[in-house]
DNA sequence: CCGGAACATTGACCTGAATCAACAAAAAAT
DNA sequence: ATTTTTTGTTGATTCAGGTCAATGTTCCGG
């Protein structure tokens, strides 16, 4: 088994008000300005660092369960996580990919509505829930950056809903590969859409995206390529060779 | 063409701030409770309003339009709406369904990402997005609701990319039967999940719900009666037999 | 009550993507 | 360096659901 339980615990460096290393400085936080905490002042951002807890989680660890008492939220500080749903017979589908300043989690709720695994090594600024809560409900600007995001969330996910209903397997690996193109380029050093990139992802997880299999994603990427469209330098490498036509597919 | 545009001037009253009927009194308001304006007091009740208008729209009619500047947003106070996203070809997701006391629109946005039509005739308590901007960063009680409803719909959304990625057609008309028996007796005025209820849609938009045909949609509920599992007694009314046999196919 | 339009069902057939299976290549472990 | 494991590709085949087409049903205006 890849996927395994987060045990904080065993991570913990033995502060005494929680797991994870206390936050320290976060007039320093590498996603300072970029976060929901750009809503603080320092004054505020003082208190609510006192709240938080910086934790490393590893590629394949799960952070929250499905079902379970989301007893925490989190601001992404480094790494790529993946939000899951499953079904009882094991088919997932990720309703959602959170990159480093994105805040993950489910505030004012009681249990997950779905798992938040990182993709790949990751650090994330983490809460309890219940002093998150409190915290936000103290501090109106904060919950208005919470709004405008969650807001954004939604748009996104309506527009996945489109794909995932109505596209054909081409249509779906086209728009998946412009999209990432464009997130992954927002916070990688580069250039603004730059046709060549990395995905935190293997193939599966791009089909557990897409609602597709692997063999079906597979065959699409190796089509795409035949025809000239982009190359695979590598497993996770994309470069897309004609933007152009890499839109008219999207459909 | 059976959907058409609303044209606010065409059921104007002649009111001077705007179009529809100025709104009389929040107090006495058939959502007064249930929608986000349960958040203020009398007084902010009075303020706000000021704001609104109640609009109707006949079914069928197109209240925002996907991509167009989203200058309005709305409570609904009667009937039902769908939210649209489609593709340039003509291929269509609803990608939401709102009831009474449900929140429509996007607020501190620019262009509307979704249509929203009315799928039967309905009465709104609409807005102008900048001025209900305005209020709602004056209000954070109001802004609390807000985030909480659009988590919720978020939650639920991020469900619905899991039935549309990864169900079968059967899994998926199962689900949808189930979602729909709750959420209509929700405000329906009759008790709990029942069993029987009336769709306020057809058979096209059900297809559009679930990302189907309408012919497989129609296949599906002939199969499923067949086999007991429910009555069709007329085109849009359901009755659910076996809820428990319903909720082993939803999957 | 009749006629037409919109909506729904049913059937025959086709096809895109899933499934099953073998193999290849890269990464990790020894 | 070599084995083992994991991940990705490719091919053959199947099948769920789409498409096309005909027919049936309900609704609505006159």
């Amino acid at each position: 088994m890849t996927e395994t339980s987060f045990n904080p615990s065993s991570l913990s460096t033995g502060a005494a008000t929680g797991y994870g290393e206390p936050v320290t400085d976060c007039a320093t936080c590498v996603v300072r300005n970029r976060a929901i905490c750009a809503s603080l002042d320092a004054e505020e951002l003082a208190l609510l660092g006192r709240l938080g807890r910086r934790q490393r989680v590893k590629a394949g660890h799960t952070l929250l369960w499905e079902g379970d008492d989301a007893l925490v939220v989190a601001n992404v500080l480094e790494g790529v996580l993946k939000l899951v749903v499953a079904s009882a017979d094991g088919r997932e589908q990720i309703v959602g990919v959170v990159f480093p300043s994105d805040f993950i989690g489910r505030p004012f709720g009681k249990e997950s509505p779905y798992s938040v695994t990182a993709m790949t090594d990751a650090e994330v600024c983490i809460f309890n829930r219940k002093s998150f809560d409190d915290f936000a409900s103290a501090h109106p600007d904060l919950q208005h950056k919470l709004l405008r995001r969650t807001l954004d969330e939604l748009d996104r996910a309506r527009h996945w809903m489109m794909l995932l209903g109505r596209k054909s397997a081409e249509e779906k690996v086209a728009s998946f590969l412009l999209e990432m193109s464009e997130r992954l380029s927002g916070q990688g050093c580069n250039s603004g859409a730059r046709s060549g990139f990395e995905l935190p992802f293997g193939r599966q997880q791009i089909a557990d995206i897409l609602g597709l299999t692997i063999e079906t994603t597979s065959r699409q990427l190796t089509r795409m390529r035949a025809e000239g469209l982009l190359d695979l330098p590598s497993r996770r490498e994309i470069v897309i060779n004609d933007r152009a036509a890499m839109e008219a597919l999207a459909g």
